[in-house]
RNA sequence: GGAGACGUCGCAUAGUCCGGUCGAGUGCACCACCCUGCUAAGGUGGAGUCCCCGCAAGGGGACCGCGGGUUCAAAUCCCGCCGUCUCCGCCA
């Protein structure tokens, strides 16, 4: 939900926010509207209330001979407060669908534009080269006996897949590098629920456009989570947090479940788009005031990750059409996918500003004592994608894998060899 | 799965049987001031959240887990839901 203030002082703004991501202009109109209908109605509402607690203070105190009439007149009063409030939280849904659909305002410097329309801000790592015909990583996977899809498709269906040996180790040892270098940064571990329920899967934004990427048990009315940001931005909803002594960090660890409907044919091949892998996802709550700051942080983190892994990599500054409904800025990084001649997403951090706090009601207290929504960001630290990259990257003739030294001890080995 | 208890302003509680004097008392914690003087006590006062009108001062409304209902009037009566706890059963 953006700021109601913005929408009715500055609704200029929130229009050009609106151009840049290609979205509806007017819309920002009709939610004018909408705020002025639902303030007038709320008006109307309450004066009636204050008149009908008034009479009733009188009745209360009424003789009993004077009390009947008084009555036959408070029913009159009562049926119009019925009607005044009915009027008004109709007036208030009306408002709250059409401003809800209003996505967040995006920051200055996002490029305007959909999804071709990004920015390149840096390349890091030159991109390998090798003197032998590389394998992709399902090739690799299974000359190191790394990953099954067969039996994955036998067990589950299709983008299921087994995790086996050095494979299921080299997942582990990532969440295992990311913990720590969350953990030296101050970040609270948290392994998440994964399954939460329909008031948190909405106030995270994540029933919007995309519901149908949900998987939903109806059973039970509870949402599958697509990534622990749904957990772990629920974790504080509905508190007043206390931000004074600096930003709250975590770590959050959770499998992720999606439905990958709308991308049939896509990626079929190998782990790089499945239904069901492990994340371990930043999230921060700050002053709406740092949340810049907290941003370029998280995106730091996510660098000194893939440069620890000898990745070669590409940071965007990802275009407004393209940013989810939540966020005001996404950086992306980019690993280079030799067999794919392409950067792929490896990480992704959003800033989602107050957007994302306001629908959850979480807030802090101010310098002066006033409560205020924070701000929340998002950010990946390592997902089970990465194998595609990392496997890929540092592979050699023989279908051998060097793992880079940092992953090393946690890992337990310094090459993966193919499995005879 | 069965049975029961509970959910009130940061925490702990009173109020609910018998609806209006309860947006709500008390204790602790908190803040300010005063007094006193010492590893703290006492006194006075203040203090919740959200929304609407207003430049402001201020005014009004909502909130007793959530949502409905009954009523002129609901913390209080009725229904549904959510959550917590206890006991029994079952179980990976």
């Amino acid at each position: 939900m953006i700021d109601p203030v913005l929408l009715r002082e500055t609704p200029d703004l929130v229009k050009a926010s609106q151009e840049r991501r290609g979205a509806s202009v007017g819309l920002v109109d009709e939610a004018v509207e909408a705020d002025a209908a639902r303030r007038a109605a709320i008006a109307a509402f309450e004066a009636l209330r204050a008149e009908q607690n008034a009479f009733g203070k009188t009745v209360a105190k009424a003789a009993k001979d004077e009390k009947a009439a008084l009555v036959a007149q408070a029913q009159q009063l009562a049926a119009q407060v019925k009607d005044a409030q009915r009027a008004a939280s109709e007036a208030e849904a009306r408002f709250a669908e059409v401003a809800g659909g209003i996505p967040n305002i995006v920051l200055d410097g996002v490029p305007a534009g959909g999804e071709d329309d990004f920015v390149t801000l840096r390349e890091v790592g030159g991109k390998p080269e090798f003197d032998f015909a590389p394998r992709d990583h399902l090739a690799l996977g299974e000359l190191l006996d790394a990953i099954d899809m067969e039996r994955g498709a036998k067990v589950s269906g299709a983008r299921f897949y087994f995790l086996k040996g050095v494979g299921a180790r080299l997942e582990l040892a990532l969440m295992q590098l990311g913990l720590q270098r969350a953990l030296e940064s101050g970040l609270t571990p948290l392994i998440t629920p994964t399954l939460v329920r329909p008031d948190i899967m909405a106030g995270t934004g994540f029933l919007g456009a995309h519901a149908d990427e949900i998987y939903y048990l109806p059973d039970d009315e509870l949402y599958l989570t697509g990534t622990s940001e749904v957990a772990l931005a629920g974790y504080h909803k509905d508190e007043i947090l206390d931000l004074s002594a600096g930003p709250k960090r975590y770590a959050g660890w959770s499998t992720c479940y999606r439905r990958e409907a709308g991308s049939h044919g896509k990626d079929t091949r190998g782990i790089i788009r499945v239904h069901q892998f492990q994340k371990l996802e930043m999230f921060s709550y700050v002053d709406p005031a740092d949340a810049e700051a907290e941003h370029e942080r998280l995106l730091a983190l996510q660098e000194g990750m893939l440069k620890s892994l000898g990745l070669s990599y590409r940071v965007i500054d990802t275009a407004a059409g393209d940013l989810g409904t939540s966020a005001a800025r996404k950086f992306d990084l980019e690993a280079w996918v030799p067999t794919q001649g392409a950067y792929r997403e490896l990480t992704s951090t959003s800033n989602c500003t107050t957007f994302q706090a306001r629908r959850l009601d979480i807030r802090h207290r101010r310098d002066d004592g006033k409560t205020a929504p924070v701000a929340t960001l998002n950010g990946t630290l390592a997902t089970t994608r990465w194998i595609v990259a990392l496997l890929e990257t540092h592979q050699r003739a023989d279908g051998s894998v060097v793992v880079p030294e940092p992953l090393r001890p946690f890992l337990g080995l310094d090459v993966l060899e193919p499995v005879s």
